[in-house]
DNA sequence: CATGAATGAGGATTCATTCAT
DNA sequence: GATGAATGAATCCTCATTCAT
């Protein structure tokens, strides 16, 4: 049972989207049975590795709806999720990858990523019924949109992070309903 | 030399993520080592179907150039960008992963792929001197933001296309410079 | 000592050709260590769900000395013999193939099937007396003929055995003293 | 195209039974990738070396037809067939294990199993018409009946193969007319 | 006696790449 | 230039068996 545990945590090291249960026995000094006994698919291995970043999706949601602002509220916890995918990159094939998800209904993970969808619905809503997101967003889009920044800042460099969230989080807002010219005026 | 392109024609309607040179091979009708023999590797095949979308992005800031108004100039611009992006979905690692490209200096790629950053430099610039894009952006990171708007509309339907981009450039322009008080008062 | 009779219970349930033994404990709801307790090798196991078979084997065959007619007796025997083949796949291993079995001497198993033999014996040797079976065939090979159709039914149907039981019994009669024509002329 | 037939050679001295493709790459002394090649699965390298012995199924047919006697055509060809079978482990689970054929319709080896089974039948027919075989049998079922002498001849030796063949053929002759105790009269 | 996590050899299979013709 | 058979490292996955608790 302890082995489940260097299991998880050498997988950690490795990047999820590029997963190879032989590496990860080797690397935890476990034989390649005790990976497939305890995960019997590279699937199963990232939706466990997820089930922590998932859980702490699904508190940051949590958080934004005890936050006063929806505002504030909203882009707390866009920024909690870009950090969280950056830092497991299994999040995304978990929470868009429905396919390769085992059909077993009501695994850990399964529950765990519907109420992280929730959570999303929850924080969106609360923020689209302010006026300070676009009304015709959806919560898997801008689900996607969070995997698409990642996407970015993956492609260039971490310094990158905050600069592209800010453009996230501008891009959403509702168009402003004053015209350029007017606002020229001020 | 048919064999080249014949070759290429395949390859085009393959995705270029998950091209295997022996499945181009059997379905262009033509051996494996041909394939070998006109692109070594996979990423030179992928360079050489992405010669004509970098040609299209240069003449897409070309055409920006000619466009009067700097932001119309940048908005046509990126979405031809991303367009061209959704259609060749080798064109992400030629702009994005310098790592893995031929060493040999000036290619037809190495070549094009500069005409393509010198394009997006000189789109952008223009639209900040103008004041429609926010100041603190590099041409390389709106790239890879194109990049990561790809990357969400694959995630989803081709349907989110718009919208994402919609909110790709609403990102993009600087943070308004009043105040939301202020802005009420109207 | 629940646990061994658990596990047999379960084990007949599966077929002893493909038995593994994780499998048979896991559907007794018993540890995989319990099952290699009581039987350290997947043939030990199917020895001791052939004792059962081997005793009804040799129930057969006392019964068949008890048959007024030496005929009769065999034809009852060896349809006996085949049904239970066809119920205990792995009665076909314990009786033919020796090489596997355990080298311990005198093992209840060993026993069970040197009595099967010795009623193999007496049926066949009465049956030979009485002129009702070719005097050249032997005891094992008797019994290797039963493997031999129980292995037909198994390709095929249930619904051939007795068919294919009948042509067995048919075929090991001697062959008629008369010729042909003698018999045409009747 | 020489190592095809280096794998079907070195293949022909492993049992078809239990073949495995990596011990037959070596003993040929050819690269696994090449035997994958050739033989996608276990069941295509089977049916390729079961080609020949079907087709000498089919030649033993044919030459049963060009027999005068019915009785004769048809033991000569049972007899040819269980030798056949005797040297070609794989011919049982290519005549009778229809489940692991592929799909692919028409291919060699579907085509040679179909006339085998034709062969088989027109022998027994044959047989039939001429009342020297019992009237209820299949072809199907004679051919498993082959399988089951195979079968039981494996269990012991190849010494036992003429006498069972005998006892199989004249299990499958009708029930003699006359009764026993005319026959005792003689 | 019972447990079941752990083992790891073994076999199937894929695919990018080479090279003799 | 063209061919495509051959390669074999790499990976996935299974399952009989062991052994520490």
């Amino acid at each position: 049972m302890r082995s489940r545990e260097r299991i998880l945590d050498v997988a950690r090291t490795h990047d999820a989207r590029t997963l190879r249960l032989n590496d990860v026995a080797r690397d935890a000094g476990v034989g390649i049975g005790t990976v497939y006994r305890h995960f019997p698919t590279v699937r199963a291995l990232i939706e466990a590795l997820s089930v922590e970043s998932l859980a702490r999706l699904t508190e940051a949601s949590a958080a934004a709806a005890r936050e006063d602002d929806p505002d504030t509220a909203l882009r707390r916890f866009v920024e909690s999720a870009l950090t969280l995918h950056l830092a497991d990159g299994g999040l995304e094939a978990v929470l868009t990858d429905l396919a390769r998800a085992d059909p077993e209904v009501d695994s850990e993970c399964t529950v765990a990523r519907a109420k992280v969808f929730d959570g999303y619905d929850a924080v969106l809503r609360r923020a689209q019924r302010a006026g300070v997101v676009r009304a015709d967003l959806s919560a898997a889009q801008l689900q996607r949109l969070v995997c698409g920044i990642e996407h970015a800042v993956r492609l260039g460099s971490p310094a990158d992070r905050s600069m592209l969230l800010d453009i996230l989080l501008a891009g959403i807002r509702p168009a402003p309903r004053f015209d350029a010219a007017l606002v020229a005026a001020l």
